[in-house]
DNA sequence: CAGTGGTCTAGACCACCAA
DNA sequence: TGGTGGTCTAGACCACTGC
């Protein structure tokens, strides 16, 4: 086989190569990318499309070489990438398999809320309001909808070993989550993040935090149990679905009193 | 050349062979590790005995490869580790060097607060206090050294835009850091641990974070110019040398009414 | 132009897993 | 035993940098 200069994209036969993104018609800057770029964007787009759920295997890497026509070195070296950004998770033996929120041993990836001392015990929820409304200027801004689009609001609080511990509410786009109730918050196990992979095939797949100390108001403070103008952790957390959608924004007060945000920086 | 199988070691030439860790003598588990991370262990050698210094570069991928008497690709993916670690950096046509908190384009690596609006701006300081005193109980378990141990503590205030911003107390074990005093802090330009590296050889690597939100007592308010009882952001960092060696505990309480601590989720 | 990191291939073999 | 991911090699060529 010719080899082929990998600036040039998939060439060949392989069907509906997908633009190397934005471009000036003429521009002075080419801004291609290797083979193995382009292939982890056609892997991508799969995982988008669905074509693997959460929790399957996809193809092995022979497969998808022969479905690519590349060597499996560069399918390889895609699926590393996508391996380090946590969309796929790979198994010796077995294959390689969509990332999910739900059976994945590192549950609650997103937490970084743990005990000062001891394991981190399993949260007791209490939804105390689920309702679709029209979007704020500034949920309207972050989850890039128009001002008075329909979202939906939920109210809940996290207690460990009984002691109310987090009050969080969350705004979801109101289309994706259409039909989203506090029945089905309250009878779900486990992360809310799996639950919406399984009931509205939405994925998480990175989020941005902005963090604050703010003292607690008297409802914040009555919830989680605290005096009023005590110091409470303000998360503000905003999710991301595949090509950088944002789909959850997710105001958490956290009592750190006995529970602190841990955080790692390499 | 005869091939060899990797779980053998470096074996032939390679001299000093560095020993694959804590086994049991006759143990179950072997656990060997693959060729690349043997290599990845030397070259890991070399940067803590200061063979290279920071931001010098260190041999090609050729030349190691023939001192190690491996493949470029093997040395290759060694390297591709210590790059995804920061401990090195890679620049296409002129070579791989020692990362440094100082040349680094992303200056401030392990400052995670910025300002809600707008570039962060230089920042100023001014040093409180800089002495060497007995190491208290919790500072001792932190740094791994003796209740009573000689340590540098240094107290000191970030201004941004004339603000102060952050109040910091850093405590560093004090024979590695022998000699450092406040007129070295104040006169130095550039991040801290840039001077670490320059004056006492000690590169910080990664550190690990715990996050609380506390009220300011009367002199933190004083000197953050805010009110007190005021919510504060109390930030206790816990810095790593190579090997996994802490080399410096830092307590800092951030101002979050003009800043946020802002964190990435994968 | 030579030297460096970056990409790609083809092929061999190893380690792990399930049937 | 066969399939999957994981390691290692050897060699070719590309892209970027500096002389």
């Amino acid at each position: 086989m010719s080899y082929i200069r990998y600036h040039w994209g998939p060439s060949h036969t392989m069907a509906a190569t997908p633009a190397p993104s934005a471009d000036s018609p003429e521009g002075a800057t080419p801004a291609f990318s290797p083979l193995y770029q382009q292939i982890k964007g056609l892997i991508l787009q799969s995982l988008q499309a669905g074509e693997w759920k959460p929790g399957e295997a996809i193809p092995s890497e022979m497969d998808l070489a022969a479905r690519f026509r590349v060597s499996q070195g560069t399918v390889r070296k895609a699926i590393d990438e996508l391996a380090a950004e946590n969309l796929v998770v790979r198994r010796q033996g077995k294959g390689t398999f969509v990332a999910t929120h739900a059976e994945q041993h590192v549950r609650y990836r997103f937490l970084k809320l743990v005990p000062d001392t001891g394991e981190a015990g399993p949260a007791q929820r209490s939804i105390l309001e689920c309702r679709r409304q029209r979007a704020s200027a500034e949920v309207a801004r972050a989850l890039q909808l128009r001002t008075g689009d329909s979202v939906v609001q939920v109210r809940r609080v996290l207690s460990f070993s009984g002691v109310p511990t987090i009050l969080e509410d969350m705004w979801l786009p109101g289309n994706p989550f259409k039909g989203l109730t506090a029945e089905q918050l309250d009878a779900h196990q486990g992360p809310t993040y799996a639950l919406f992979e399984l009931e509205f095939g939405v994925r998480m797949v990175r989020a941005e935090e902005k963090i604050r100390a703010v003292a607690a108001d008297a409802q914040q403070a009555t919830l989680l149990a605290m005096p009023e103008g005590a110091p409470l952790l303000s998360v503000e957390r905003l999710s991301y679905t595949y090509n950088d959608v944002p789909m959850e924004l997710r105001r958490g007060l956290y009592r750190t009193d006995t529970h602190h945000y841990r955080n790692e920086l390499n």
